[in-house]
DNA sequence: AATGAATGAGTCTTCATTCAT
DNA sequence: TATGAATGAAGACTCATTCAT
């Protein structure tokens, strides 16, 4: 009997959204500049989502959730540690790499609504079950207590988001490719089989 | 030596700066707040700095001068790379860590300011030539080209970064002693020493 | 006779409205709240009203002339001017007090859209009326004129209504039933007469 | 050392709330309003009071504690119950209806900042001792309770301002005079004196 | 040099009303 | 007629910085 809420609408706010917040920050970025860019009205945004906050954390959330939905996919072609393995490699990290945006905001100023710690640990259990699986007899495993093999998965995976985000923004002068490359190696090395 | 008057203004700024700045982000402290919390006039903040801005590149840049010059000082105690591994990771790590406040600016808002590419390309240098000189016969350092081990460390050492930031505010469930400790197995392990 | 649905919600947004208003303010009562509390669509609102304004208007005209027309009929019964004015005395005020609401919207912010005075002059000429002809003797009557007579009239009922009102929603520490008493006091002295 | 607050600012800033607030009522001016009026930026508004409603508070409380303070000098001048009722008709209440403005702020919108509840309560007291004092033998006094007469000042008070108030905005036939006129009258018939 | 009032562009958000469906 | 998304002017307030004193 009315229109209905268009879901273009919300799209094109968390899409310009992410950019800006991306590009200049959370809090560079005013609403009214998401006005601009996305040629809507002011109350348009008000309409979609509850305030500004509410825009990232919806960005984050369903971006997140995107990635995991895709993993889990995958996942199901497989019982094998090893395949999961690959398949962590060579898709979802591919795929996170790909979405440096996400991944900027996931680390940057919007930290209080991002709740990157409960990210990293679903996805650390996740990471450190297939490790287990993996590493009946490698140095790696028998050095390192669980909580220490949490701790490296953290630190790990941390490490690369920060650093595939540095190597988008600034000249660290290495590349995703560089950083995929001793992911792989440390994995084998680590785990002792090649992936 | 006494210190003057003025100098001791121009720390209580900065440091009741780098408290505010890491608790509530750069973007949430006002340079109200600030005032609040000195107890100086606005003026005075002025006086002493061009703007809030340079506030924050001087706590990050002055903190940082400061680990690296304790740093090198250290350093000039040996020539002995496993010496001077055994120096960062049981010197400048644990006193970097001691140093929370600085990593959460470093790592958070002020991203801008901060200009954090330049100081790692700095400690990468430094701990590759320690790496290079340690990893003679390591598999590590066999199989990753010189772009590669850069990456490893940029990688590694924002991990632990984020990871002890982390730690300190969110309950992700491990401590910078397991940081600590899987540093040193990871060294141990990828050099094929024992440090 | 039966109410049909478009009436039923009308009256609905009626009430409603006024319990709001009567609580929050007419400014501090959002159209948004009426329809949150009646569970209306918007839409629904602006084809029964014109706009917020003539709500509180219909408010207060129909429950004006609601009191109004039980009074008259009250009036019908009897010639004698002590019977009326018992009537108003223990009818009418006390079906005022009653409705509560209505006094705090008559008084209160809408007064823009209340045209208090007019149902003021009203029920005064009625009043004055009343007491002259009961007044042939007392002292009140002979030291006014008329327009004092009106004015007193007015002072009084108005004092009457916000006192009540003030009474429901502060700790004034009166009831109302002192103001009732006072009321009855007040006109067997001024009138010489035992109502 | 810097410019100091300046009280012809705060001044102006009350001064010009006060009519608008009066003429527009609270939640119809704006705060851009008062900008217009004063001529002053919106800063400047902010830097003598915190937001708007402690404008209005300002405005009441500083104007009741004017009136009060005016009408306790001028009670020094006598021990007299007679004199000092005369005091309180003679010079509180046309100092009082001097400043309508006043009286039209404290009955309308911004009621909840205005506490009217804590202004009566001190009036009515000061008020029921003075009466107290004067009622010795008086009918009034002989068939009233002590918080039946408390009620009475109440109702009697709050009528006379409200009916101040509305004979200055709308038209209802009657006077500032007249409404003095049947005061002085009622005290006296209920009093048994002759002020 | 020291001070803190002054400034006004800019912030996020609200809301009564309209109108496409 | 019923609906509720759309609208954008207007709202209160903030804040980094300047500059008169």
């Amino acid at each position: 009997m009315a229109r209905s809420k268009s879901e273009d609408k919300r799209v094109l706010i968390l899409q310009t959204s992410k950019t800006l917040f991306a590009d200049k920050g959370f809090f560079n970025t005013s609403v009214s500049d998401i006005v601009k860019e996305t040629g809507l009205p002011v109350g348009s945004i008000y309409t979609y989502f509850k305030n500004k906050e509410e825009i990232v954390k919806v960005i984050i959330d369903e971006g997140w959730e995107d990635l995991n939905t895709r993993l889990q996919e995958n996942f199901l072609s497989t019982k094998d540690p090893k395949e999961k393995m690959k398949i962590l490699l060579e898709e979802f990290l591919p795929e996170l790499f790909e979405d440096l945006d996400l991944i900027t905001i996931l680390l940057g100023e919007a930290v209080d609504y991002t709740k990157l710690e409960e990210k990293l640990e679903e996805l650390t259990k996740l990471i450190f079950s297939i490790l287990k699986a993996l590493s009946g007899n490698s140095y790696f495993a028998e050095s390192l207590s669980k909580k220490e093999m949490e701790a490296a998965v953290i630190v790990y995976f941390l490490g690369i988001l920060h650093a595939v985000r540095l190597a988008k923004s600034t000249p660290i002068g290495i590349s995703q490719d560089d950083i995929m490359r001793i992911v792989k190696v440390t994995i084998n090395s680590a785990m002792g089989v090649e992936i």
